[in-house]
DNA sequence: ATACCATATA
DNA sequence: TATATGGTAT
């Protein structure tokens, strides 16, 4: 229940509305941001639902500010399920109280969305940067409140946001610390070879959203490719976000 | 740090940019608010920084809004350090975790400031009044809700803030209090002679914004001078703003 | 229109 | 000290 909730605060500032596709694999969802700049993965496996039952594949179209208005109205201990019919226009939620003294039921209506179901390749990343996702959120917010880019630099033993603005600039550099007892609190790199890129600072603090998703996040970086950043759900998903970094061009264009 | 943040809040609503003079004693600032009625005197003497190092005596003129911008990047246990080179236009803020695993670089665009540096006489006043900083701030809001201008009255046993307005008018006495352990908690009053003068609610209240620096603050009054109202910054600075009385005259054609 | 920050109250 | 609400800034 929780998570649901999570994921969904995680997403909808992105996307307002999208396909969730239901198999018996478990739920994912795939969706570019409304100015189509950015790109939102969602996968959860069945296996992380208590109970979960897909008698086909089939994908349902919601406006997730509308979702996340009615799982606001299941308490937070509530059991949360979610059941679709064959060919119905709308999916069904029903909380039920610890006690099943409560039993809510909400029905939100489904839409048609034309998705673009994009393949997302599989690539080996030059470099790929853990570190705890308070961390990432703070300095995108930072670094966003002085300038619009951030140029993220890895190197073997550190990662380097850097920005600059009218007011002045700033870099923040974060070295490998494997020195913490829990590992999501590490900041690990796995470089295989230096990367340095940009990136509108402006999304990736949309993707900080997800922050409450995970004590961790995975950030990967390859020479002219879409950073992924990616929060884990539990262990049973997650939500990655993909944004293309500017080419020197458009960084002159915009000044 | 958490030190710097607060004396910045402290003068950034009254004067938005100003020069810092710095040199081996310390750090000075001292600015008329933007419509030239009051007057914010900021010191800080070198011992009360863990490091200090001043080759010569220069001036820094920077934007407050931008600077606090920056030092809001510093984590609440970042230690701080601030460097300028010299005939360098910008001033950098080093932000350094307590594991050092992270650094920040913030680097502030200096500004080229023309200051009138105002020599403030040492004067003697004929009352100075301590009170809790919390009880002055209370004072000037609940006044301020009720009139435009306050009169501070000083006799031997009290100090009597007195105001009116359009809906009704108000006064609070403070006498003079010894009877509280802490001598920060105390009101004492210091009179040579009787004092009565009126002030501009809205500059007192701007002041009150140091009042997390310091649990006490300090009153000043003589006939016809300015008010000095003083907070203690630790034991190595203060603040000190400064108000000229409103003469009768003046009273009279705001009405 | 939305999201963040600051403030005020419990 | 934590949360809720309102105002500001993007």
């Amino acid at each position: 229940m929780f998570e649901a909730r999570l994921v969904l605060e995680a997403v909808k500032e992105l996307i307002t509305e999208a396909n969730f596709e239901v198999s018996g694999g478990g739920i994912t969802l795939q969706a570019m941001d409304s100015s189509h700049v950015s790109l939102v993965a969602l996968s959860l496996r069945s296996d992380g639902f208590e109970h979960f039952r897909a008698d086909r594949s089939f994908s349902m179209g919601m406006n997730l500010n509308n979702m996340a208005k009615m799982l606001k109205c299941a308490a937070n201990d509530d059991v949360i399920t979610m059941k679709a019919e064959e060919n119905s226009d709308v999916v069904t939620f029903l909380f039920e109280s610890a006690g099943q003294g409560r039993v809510s039921e909400f029905e939100l209506k489904l839409m048609d969305i034309t998705s673009e179901n994009l393949g997302i390749p599989d690539t080996e990343y030059s470099a790929t940067v853990s570190m705890p996702s308070t961390e990432f959120q703070r300095i995108t917010k930072d670094l966003g409140s002085i300038g619009d880019t951030v140029e993220i630099s890895v190197t073997k033993d550190g990662v380097k946001f850097s920005t600059n603005g009218d007011i002045g600039s700033a870099n923040v550099i974060c070295r490998q610390n494997l020195n913490v007892e829990k590992q999501e609190e590490q900041t690990v790199i796995d470089m295989h070879e230096p990367v340095s890129l940009t990136f509108a600072l402006r999304y990736l603090t949309s993707f900080t959203k997800a922050t409450a998703l995970s004590p961790s996040v995975v950030i990967k970086l390859s020479k002219e490719l879409p950073v992924v950043v990616e929060y884990k759900v539990a262990d049973f998903g997650y939500v990655r976000y993909y944004l293309a970094p500017k080419i020197e061009d458009e960084e002159m264009e915009e000044q």
